[in-house]
DNA sequence: TCTGGGGTCCTAGGACCC
DNA sequence: TCTGGGGTCCTAGGACCC
């Protein structure tokens, strides 16, 4: 018998800034996105207080105040390491453990003597070690641990683990479950859901397979088997291959200038390329898109996007500045204002398995350009990211750079914002 | 009066996830 | 002044092949 759990740290990013801030346990804290846009993460308190996931910044700035909540910009580097701690320490107690995102992991418990005792020693031991709390939900198939994982949230009587035993209790989890919560069921599929009549999980899970087929694709089948037990999605253990990789950015103000908008998309190229370098990969084209903002009709939109082929695989930096700045020409209009950009890489495929090509350079060539990239890479990575980097991306105070005025220091990444003791 | 069958690859659009 | 960033998969339709 299968058995999956769902490990979830609870509030993420707001308790991982909240672990370098003691003071800030029980108030409201939360934490923005990129640009100081808007809400991505949020304290219980802050839940409470009814401030909505994704809720733009500027306009709850008052309530913020009134309400004494504690706002920071993002801070990546250190929820990533906190992360990267926790996953540790589930690969070391669970005998299979699927990363799934920054803040979850999938873990295969099935055969396991005493599951409910080994997730408490879980949780106990992430909040111990690492400092930050996590639910876990236990069941037959992947998407009823999403669904357990809900009630452990939700009923705390249950102490942060809950285990969905087949039966009057699953049936019961899912007629209390609003088909919307269910993993896999989005705003589209629940609009079309709740018009058929299908308002629970339970209503969802009865439904005839073959329209669910027919109206919401093979994926949407998988959701339904998973539901009524049926298991489709396996644990996976090794982090699959990427297949595209982004760099995108909104800008801190509005860019009309086509020359701040080539500095802009030069330096996600830049970014962009070091991931691919970073995973052994190469990239056979590049697309880079532009956009306007969508909130403001006033103003008159226009979003693009060009893709341009590389020739040959390439993973060196010169080679996609060069194919990112041709497609930003194809892309970009005069005359409007843009309010974001980004550039990706697109046909991936590892370097070591690379397909030899009409177009390649010749080998004296390519092992030049590789060098030269290793050699980059490895200075960054010594001195940090930018100590070495290109010339047109040096300019400082422009328009596109980010706005980020309360991120908390990189505790645990830096080594000059090291938290002080005594 | 009337024009096959079978396949691949690529792209755009839509849906979902965190 | 002001609304994130980074991914995946499926499907339909068109181009092209024999």
């Amino acid at each position: 018998m299968p058995l999956f759990a769902l490990v979830d740290c609870n509030n993420f990013y707001a308790s991982c800034e909240r672990l370098f801030r003691p003071e800030l346990k029980g108030r409201p804290v939360v934490v923005l996105s990129n640009n100081d846009g808007c809400v991505i993460a949020r304290s219980s308190e802050a839940k409470a207080l009814g401030i909505p996931m994704g809720a733009p910044a500027f306009q709850w700035e008052r309530r913020f105040r009134a309400s004494g909540v504690a706002v920071f910009s993002s801070n990546f580097p250190l929820y990533g390491d906190l992360s990267s701690r926790i996953m540790t320490l589930l690969a070391d107690m669970a005998p299979g453990v699927e990363v799934y995102s920054i803040d979850e992991a999938f873990l295969d418990l099935s055969g396991v003597a005493d599951p409910m005792a080994l997730c408490h020693a879980i949780r106990e031991r992430v909040l111990r070690w690492v400092g930050i709390p996590v639910s876990i939900g236990l069941a037959r198939t992947k998407t009823l641990a999403k669904l357990a994982n809900r009630v452990a949230k939700k009923q705390p009587e249950h102490g942060g683990v809950f285990n969905l035993e087949q039966g009057r209790a699953e049936e019961a989890a899912l007629q209390a479950t609003e088909v919307g919560d269910v993993w896999g069921i989005g705003p589209r599929h629940q609009k079309r859901l709740w018009a058929c009549g299908a308002r629970t999980a339970l209503d969802f899970a009865r439904l005839p397979g073959a329209w669910v087929r027919r109206e919401m694709s093979v994926v949407g089948l998988c959701t339904q088997l998973e539901l009524n037990g049926t298991s489709c999605l396996s644990l996976e253990r090794a982090p699959a291959a990427h297949k595209s990789l982004l760099c995108s950015r909104s800008f801190g103000r509005l860019v009309s200038e086509p020359e701040h908008l080539r500095e802009a998309v030069t330096s996600y190229a830049v970014r962009v390329a070091e991931k691919l370098r970073r995973e052994g990969a190469e990239a056979t084209s590049v697309q880079v898109f532009v956009s306007t903002p969508r909130h403001r009709e006033n103003l008159p939109q226009h979003s693009g996007a060009a893709t341009m082929a590389l020739g040959a695989a390439t993973a060196h930096t010169p080679l996609i500045i060069e194919a990112a700045l041709r497609a930003l020409d194809q892309c970009f209009r005069m005359g409007f204002e843009y309010q974001k950009a980004g550039v990706m890489l697109l046909g991936l495929a590892p370097a070591s398995a690379r397909q030899i090509s009409l177009l390649d350079l010749d080998p004296a060539e390519r092992l030049r350009q590789k060098s030269l990239m290793s050699a980059l890479d490895a200075a960054n990575r010594r001195f940090g990211r930018g100590a070495l980097r290109y010339a047109i991306t040096t300019a400082p105070d422009r328009p596109w750079h980010m706005r980020q005025l309360r991120r908390s220091p990189r505790y645990t990444t830096s080594w000059d914002e090291l938290p002080r003791v005594g």
